[in-house]
DNA sequence: CGATAAGTTGAAACTCGTCAAGGTCCGTGG
DNA sequence: CCACGGACCTTGACGAGTTTCAACTTATCG
């Protein structure tokens, strides 16, 4: 029980009461007197595939939680090579603070939906609210993390362990089964073949060669080019080329 | 001027008085009470190159701020292979927030000089300090940004390129020479062969060739293997893969 | 239905990894 | 002082894995 509960204790706005950035997203950090101020310049969005949120070197002004669908960030080299740099799922924070200018392409990469609000308008709240910038710590520290492990894949894994660990941490993210913890899943991927390629520094040729060998071995099976059903999780990570926590052996 | 300034407020610890931390790391962020506080649990210590810091998957009870020298962080899969997901340069802060164990080792690339905190001493300053935790927040999003931008590098970078790249960033965090912007740059490589291969993903002779490549090519000069002179800087970004801030051209 | 985008499959080319040999640097000890 | 040993680096030849190029198939939508 805070201190700065009042009589706005139980005023959470009508269109946050039910959302997932209020659970588990940066919104829960804040109290429902920001919570009112935030939700009066946010405004919804619905974005289809491909719609570009932010564009690399553009000018940020606004921020966004991710409702649902998935967001992939991009980076490009000047001949036209790209590297999709990281996947978000809702309820992320879309955003880059105490930056101008963005370094990289935000794209739906599904059918999408957004919270968005004025930059300065979070800015503010951070400054009067540490617990949103301790949230937001986090979720950074969460999404380094990330970055750190998918480097490993990208470096030293080879095609087949590539997409068999994309498949892995698409089903951790997407699996919509009853049963979360049990060792099957089955969801849609939210990329295209060439998407995962890019995703993964590949060509969409050897991704597309190294799916159906996955599917030859009866690790994964296939429906509609999208819908991936994995029966066994524990066979299907025995492909990601292990990731040791544990030292390398001695000798 | 602020309310808690008193009696000690230039009293700035000795040790403190001239380490760069104070000015351009973490402890910059601190009032000089809370420096006291800090600087009677520090301790500071001398690695030799090779020493590990924080081991995968063990418990970490203190943090540090990297006061010289250059610090691996890396990861490995079971059968060995080894990825270096990110270096750490002067005065960068080391180690994770929040989180009870470490997904990645850390060790001393070059000899190495710490000052090293209780994990408990910094929790408590984070909680009192809001000015830390912004500062933290700052640090990692730079280091997230770093590593997105790397991970382009791993996946859609050749292998000249790669190395090349390699050879830039260094330059830019290593260079002593009296001009800084100046198209010029001159540095000790912290990094055997070795581990630069496991930086780029690539081998320790494909690092080898390229940099003879680049060595033939008069784009570097090399001496006893490790000093390194790079006469023309936009020479050596030439030789990078162009990173395209701008779009993908139109057709 | 035909048109377009996405995905699959095959064959050839090429980059980079693997394996092996030799070279350089440096500290130790005869 | 020089020989020896070991760690690190360089260079070459060969081969595996991935990309490239091209043809074909499948799904989607007017």
């Amino acid at each position: 029980m805070t201190v700065r509960q009042d009589i706005h204790s139980s005023g959470i706005p009508v269109l946050c009461l039910s959302c997932a950035a209020r659970h588990r997203g940066v919104c829960g950090a804040l109290d429902p007197n920001h919570l009112v101020g935030l939700a009066k310049t946010s405004s919804r969005h619905k974005l289809e595939p491909g719609v570009e949120l932010i564009a690399d070197a553009e000018a940020v002004d606004s921020y966004s939680n991710l409702l649902s669908g998935v967001v992939k960030l991009t980076k490009c080299l000047s001949d036209g090579r790209q590297q999709i740099v990281g996947l978000r799922f809702a309820p992320d924070f879309l955003g880059r603070p105490f930056k101008v200018k963005s370094t990289i392409n935000v794209e739906a990469a599904t059918s999408v939906s957004l919270c968005s609000f004025p930059k300065a308008a979070v800015e503010r709240i951070i400054k009067e609210s540490p617990g949103l910038e301790h949230r937001l710590l986090k979720q950074t520290l969460d999404e380094l993390d990330e970055a750190l492990e998918w480097m490993v894949t990208l470096g030293r894994k080879t095609a087949p362990e590539k997409v068999a660990s994309f498949l892995l941490m698409i089903a951790r993210n997407m699996d919509s089964s009853i049963d979360p913890a049990a060792g099957s899943a089955c969801f849609d991927l939210p990329l295209t073949r060439a998407d995962i390629s890019d995703f993964l520094g590949l060509t969409n040729e050897t991704v597309s060669r190294q799916l159906t060998r996955l599917r030859a071995d009866d690790v994964i099976r296939i429906e509609n080019k999208r819908h991936v059903t994995v029966d066994s999780m524990s066979r299907l990570e025995q492909h990601c080329g292990g990731r040791g926590a544990r030292q390398p052996a001695f000798e």
